[in-house]
DNA sequence: GCCGTTTTCGGCCCGACTGTTTTCAGTCG
């Protein structure tokens, strides 16, 4: 039993007694409880004196923890799982319905799953009850038309040029002054839910009114004085919210809206120490109510003598909790040097060596590694031994030829089902960079994958073992493996695992890296896995998630010269 | 349910918007 599995069984729990009615702080009790177990970087059995060590966990949740430990559940969450109807839960997915109609639906009209909602909702049960009426029930009918038709969170890279469009047209308003995406996306989330952009004005009316005349607008959802919020169409359907404010307070907004809510918290009971409130329109003295304003959101951590913190790192996973100096120096993009993991025509990608090394040495890069299909992979034409030979010629003209980029001869490698390389030690020796993968057979059981795995791990010519997890972001879960014994396995023969920065993968996920590097003191590549010279630009999402997972330049070997990187290569055939 | 050098009881972040209400509850982030 691992951490998300206690964690899962504890939010399920939360919303299940929500749903019942239960005392909303008892709920956000086990909520917090489950959140500490996930972000715990120590196993739960290796808690010295057991769950009550970590924050917010208490007698009651710390006697929950070790329940599911014992038994694998919870006789509450059974209870409440016979007692409540399966698909309730589901409900609470539709925007606009909470737990407290929820539970009125199901007690006055017996509603329990989606199908009878509608049901209920289309012969005008539900404005007959206590606290509904015409409007609430045409909300919910669209809530979950919503719902059916959008995904529940975009891809980021989905959602980054809505709002830097957005973002760019709301500059070129005369009546605005300051534009500035916030939200999962400015925290830079691998999926975000909708896009939340401040906006700086002494005009919030026209401004509003100007928002929900744009031609792109397919639906208003809200339409406050200082708040609107419609579902655009650009590329993608996705809600946005605007949030109007004066320029005064626009950096207490931003700090506000861009959350997370669990960092705001924070946020707000530090400020409670110094007796001031913090909300979205400064720091108020609560004793004089003085209202102090900033210019930088650094002022207002400087004012709570707390370290500044980037967006990236505000989810409350420690970043409050430790000293400003214990605070990551994280990554920046220039800090990148190179790209490990990339295709060409030999194998599935679409372009030749020389054109990646040139596109690779326009952004400055300094080194690349040519890391092409195995044999095995035929759907993506992988190489033979024969192939690699010619192939490294290749690489050799385009070294003689170029200045300044070095381009490694590498391969990706598929682990085979069974556990064996593509590739004899004699042919990996030859090699300048080995990635070992899993590209097949997803759904074998745990040991086996994870065996798999430590099979290449253990190999002395592999040096990076690429998108550890295999998850597809939406799309397909991570395959079943024991993370911990891949990372124990690593640190010990050295072996780098990857960040890959393909914006349907960034796998290793942010709380892993975090994990990885804490617990474990493993190192990482960043790589984009490019198809195409134009792919390169992934490295962006590489970074931000590296930066969400308080990675540092250190941590990553893309980061160091050529030279270091080399020797850093090395020390893995000698470990 | 958790938490506390002002507290072992009484709080728990804070405000906007909407809809159903005549002063507030539910939802959201």
């Amino acid at each position: 039993m691992n951490n998300k599995q206690v964690s899962s069984q504890l939010n399920q729990l939360a919303d299940l007694m929500e749903l019942k009615g239960e005392n909303p702080f008892k709920v956000n009790a086990y909520r917090k409880a489950a959140r500490a177990v996930e972000n715990s970087r120590q196993a739960l059995d290796e808690l010295e004196k057991g769950p009550e060590e970590l924050p917010g966990v208490g007698k009651g949740t710390a006697a929950a923890i070790q329940e599911i430990m014992n038994t694998g559940t919870l006789e509450a969450l059974q209870n409440l799982l016979e007692e409540l109807p399966t698909g309730l839960p589901e409900l609470m997915k539709i925007p606009g319905l909470g737990p407290k109609s929820i539970h009125v639906l199901y007690r006055d009209l017996g509603v329990k799953n989606m199908e009878e909602l509608e049901n209920v909702l289309t012969e005008g049960e539900v404005r007959k009850l206590p606290g509904f009426g015409e409007k609430k029930e045409k909300k919910i009918l669209e809530g979950i038309l919503r719902m059916k038709e959008r995904p529940a969170r975009f891809l980021l890279i989905h959602a980054l040029p809505v709002a830097e469009t957005l973002e760019k047209r709301l500059m070129e308003h005369p009546d605005v002054q300051r534009v500035k995406p916030a939200g999962s996306l400015r925290r830079m989330k691998e999926t975000v839910k909708d896009i939340d952009l401040v906006v700086a004005t002494e005009r919030p009316t026209a401004v509003g009114e100007w928002i929900v005349s744009m031609p792109e607008v397919k639906e208003v959802i809200n339409h406050g004085e200082t708040k609107v919020s419609v579902v655009v169409g650009m590329g993608i359907d996705i809600q946005v919210d605007f949030r109007l404010v004066e320029p005064r307070h626009f950096i207490t907004a931003l700090l506000h809206f861009t959350g997370s809510t669990e960092h705001n918290v924070r946020i707000r009971q530090r400020a409670k120490e110094f007796g001031w409130k913090v909300n979205e329109y400064g720091i108020v003295d609560s004793e004089n109510e003085r209202e102090l304003t900033f210019t930088e959101e650094k002022e207002v951590y400087q004012q709570l003598q707390c370290p500044f913190v980037i967006p990236e790192l505000r989810e409350d996973r420690g970043e409050m909790d430790v000293p400003g100096e214990r605070l990551p120096q994280v990554l920046q993009e220039g800090d990148i040097r190179g790209d490990l993991h990339m295709h060409t025509r030999w194998s599935d990608g679409s372009a030749s060596v020389k054109e990646m090394a040139l596109a690779a040495q326009k952004r400055g890069y300094e080194y690349i590694a040519i890391t092409d299909h195995s044999k095995s992979l035929k759907v993506a034409g992988g190489l033979k031994e024969d192939d690699l030979k010619r192939q490294r010629e290749e690489i050799d003209a385009v070294n003689e030829e170029l200045d300044g980029i070095t381009v490694l001869a590498g391969i990706e490698m598929d682990i085979l089902p069974d556990g064996r390389l593509d590739f004899s030690d004699q042919v990996l020796s030859e090699l300048d960079l080995v990635i070992a993968s899993v590209h097949s057979s997803f759904r074998q059981s745990r040991d086996r994958m994870t065996r798999r795995i430590l099979n290449a791990i253990e190999n002395p010519f592999v040096h990076i073992i690429a998108h550890p997890t295999g998850r597809l972001i939406n799309r397909r879960d991570p395959y079943e493996v024991d993370l911990d014994r891949i990372f124990e396995a690593a640190a010990e023969t050295k072996t780098i695992l990857e960040l890959n920065a393909n914006p349907n993968r960034l796998d290793l996920s942010d709380v892993n890296l975090k994990k990885a590097k804490e617990a474990y003191g493993i190192h990482f590549s960043i790589n984009t896995d490019a198809h195409a010279p134009e792919m390169f630009s992934f490295i962006r999402l590489g970074i931000s998630t590296a930066r969400r997972g308080w990675l540092e330049p250190e941590d990553v070997v893309n980061t160091y010269s050529l030279e270091a990187l080399r020797k850093r290569l090395k020390a893995i055939r000698n470990a």
